[in-house]
DNA sequence: TCGCGAATGTAATAGGATATAACTTAGAAT
DNA sequence: ATTCTAAGTTATATCCTATTACATTCGCGA
């Protein structure tokens, strides 16, 4: 009568995949409470392997954070791939803009953890955290259809990336019941959709104009 | 031979203002570490307390991170006040936002512990935190020096408050120091300074010819 | 000024979490 | 078959939060 919980494989001294299985349950725990509902001996207990089973699997408590951190971004990527992949008049800025505020929203304990830059741990160059991160702003310069232009594009990606994420964490904060309620999330998020698109047209323009004229 | 740390008043049992020492304290330890950094242990330590003597003046740890998070932003709405003050060449919502950044870089692990929001602890009206938070926005709507047309003011301030909450964010975390790095963060903050006067000046000008032709 | 209650501090202790050390088991490799 | 290694277990040290019961000081009214 073991917990069903623990799906080990068959005779219970090896769980089997406990490096995953952990991952994702602690993605499950973080899903309301963020980072600090993450406990180790939590998780043990609901995987039904001893309390230090996990540190076989992670140096230490942040290196599950870390792991688990990383596979929130690739959820993420997924479920931007897939909003701008499918057909919709909206532009594929808009979607993955208003993807990134509905995830940001539906998994907000999740989003504070990604976000949470717990010290330099993403820092490391080819590290699966840089990965994982790196290839979720690679769909945000993709998102704006735009051409490289010098690095133009980066710019831009990096604008709405960032006011994306100032939306998303002012309305998990409570901010938007105030007098201002009125103004939708979805509202602002579209404005600067908006003014993205506006930008980007008039610094292209530019500087296609300077080369010209400087050659 | 006592800790100088331990600045009580002369007669070693009570401390004098504990409540204050124990906000001030956290901060500094909040500094570098952010809120994982502040320990009720270590303070009580720090101040030359006994353990269980902060539990007098907070109820719990929450409790503490509450009014270390209030009195940081009481601090940062200070800086905003000076920053808006100072006569400068340059617009009162520039050196709002341009001060901003500075506030979040140099003191990020405060920062992050202001925006952590840690459960709805801020939610409740009324609130030393609710107070706290909304004299910061206030200052923001100042910033924009425009009239209060409906809640336009209210809804570009919330717009520029977000970008510049991401910049900062995305800042911490390293993301500007990609191939991008060279769009500087003060660049990008002064992008969105400009963005949201010019959509500000538009949306005002809509705002009364409509009223001109409504009535 | 005396004394008493409220505020503030202390000592002792329970309980939960991270992490390490030393030992055990099962699967894989030769 | 034997042995090596990956993965798990028990026991334990350490740190932190939080509570309970007791002690001390301050300030205020009689």
């Amino acid at each position: 009568m073991r917990s069903q919980l623990a799906r080990k494989p068959r005779n219970a001294y090896h769980h089997g995949d406990l490096r995953d299985a952990l991952i994702k349950a602690a993605l499950r725990e973080a899903e309301q409470g963020g980072a600090e509902a993450i406990s180790i001996k939590a998780l043990a207990k609901q995987l039904g392997v001893s309390q230090p089973a996990p540190y076989r699997h992670f140096a230490d408590r942040d290196a599950l954070l870390t792991a688990v951190t990383a596979e929130a971004f690739r959820q993420l990527s997924a479920l931007l791939r897939e909003a701008m992949a499918k057909p919709s008049k909206q532009s594929k800025l808009s979607r993955l803009a208003q993807a990134t505020l509905d995830f940001g929203l539906r998994r907000n304990g999740v989003y504070r953890l990604m976000f949470a830059s717990r010290t330099v741990s993403c820092a490391a160059k080819g590290s699966e955290m840089h990965e994982a991160t790196r290839e979720t702003f690679g769909l945000v310069i993709e998102a704006l259809e735009a051409p490289a232009v010098g690095l133009l594009r980066e710019r831009q990606a990096l604008k709405i990336w960032a006011a994306l994420h100032g939306v998303v964490m002012l309305a998990e904060q409570g901010l938007f019941t105030g007098e201002a309620a009125h103004a939708t999330r979805e509202e602002l998020v579209e404005d600067f959709v908006n003014e993205t698109k506006a930008a980007l047209a008039v610094a292209i323009k530019d500087a296609r104009r300077q080369k010209k004229t400087g050659t």
